[in-house]
DNA sequence: CTGAATGCTGTGGTTACCTCATCATGAGGC
DNA sequence: GCCTCATGATGAGGTAACCACAGCATTCAG
């Protein structure tokens, strides 16, 4: 115990933020089983929400993953009914993907699911705490 | 760029978190390369350094990974001379892992290295910063 | 009309895990 | 000593989530 733990910040700190993101990464696990769907299905879901239909290329984009993967993604989540593609009127090569009723009706469950996740996540901290979390990790994300 | 950037607190915070989870991943992958090694790998190597010899098993606790897989990780640093297999003279069903001179050479290697990223990546921030976000993953790590 | 570029998907990896079954050994009951 | 059950590691086989490369249809520039 005491041989390996003295000095730096800079591990605990990496250490700290990966022990954090375990945390939070089984929270999200938890948080969508009774949807029974991956976090990368969810993922997917969420950014369709947002910006509504769009190319796979574009879907590739913003999930930033290869385009070849996003089409077992939109796979999956045709699969279980979530979504469907149709022709791009604009060109014939394309492929758009939309949300379903029922996919825009799960995303939205699951998008409060989450939000009240982070609630409790994060509620640990004072609102002062909070803003300077959000501050540094947009500092760290540049 | 400038749409579905803001609305909630939590929901931003948390995305912002796995925006820097994202980075520091990356760039740890970039840290390891020299050493053709994976973060799992350089993980039990890790462990290793810090606890010495152990059992399979106890290795398997550690990396909170399953006893079957251990016995992979193990594998691939037995092939890379970083490590070695020896009988437990305490119980002969048992197998210790043990670091090789190579494997400890490697393991401080890779521990500086880190640090030195860890230097980088969080060099950005103030003292204080650092600080107050040292503190908040405490809290949040629970 | 031709040739290059683009958008998606089939095939076939890889990585890092998993579970279940198996085998040897260990520990306790009788 | 023998039997049974638990335990440590591993073989076999599987999964999720990615990847690159090749191929097809389509579009677009010239």
């Amino acid at each position: 115990m005491a041989a390996g733990e003295r000095e730096d910040d800079q591990e605990s700190l990496a250490e700290a933020f990966w022990g954090v993101a375990r945390r939070l990464r089984h929270l999200s696990r938890e948080t969508l089983e009774p949807w029974q769907i991956t976090p990368g299905h969810a993922r997917a879901l969420t950014v369709l929400m947002r910006h509504g239909v769009m190319r796979l290329s574009a879907l590739a984009d913003h999930l930033n993953i290869a385009a070849r993967s996003t089409t077992e993604v939109v796979d999956g989540l045709e699969e279980r009914g979530l979504v469907e593609r149709r022709p791009d009127p604009q060109d014939r090569r394309a492929t758009l993907v939309a949300l379903t009723n029922e996919g825009t009706r799960v995303g939205t469950a699951i998008r409060s699911a989450r939000d009240a996740d982070a609630e409790r996540f994060f509620g640990d901290l004072s609102p002062t705490d909070r803003a300077d979390l959000a501050r540094i990790l947009r500092t760290l994300h540049g």
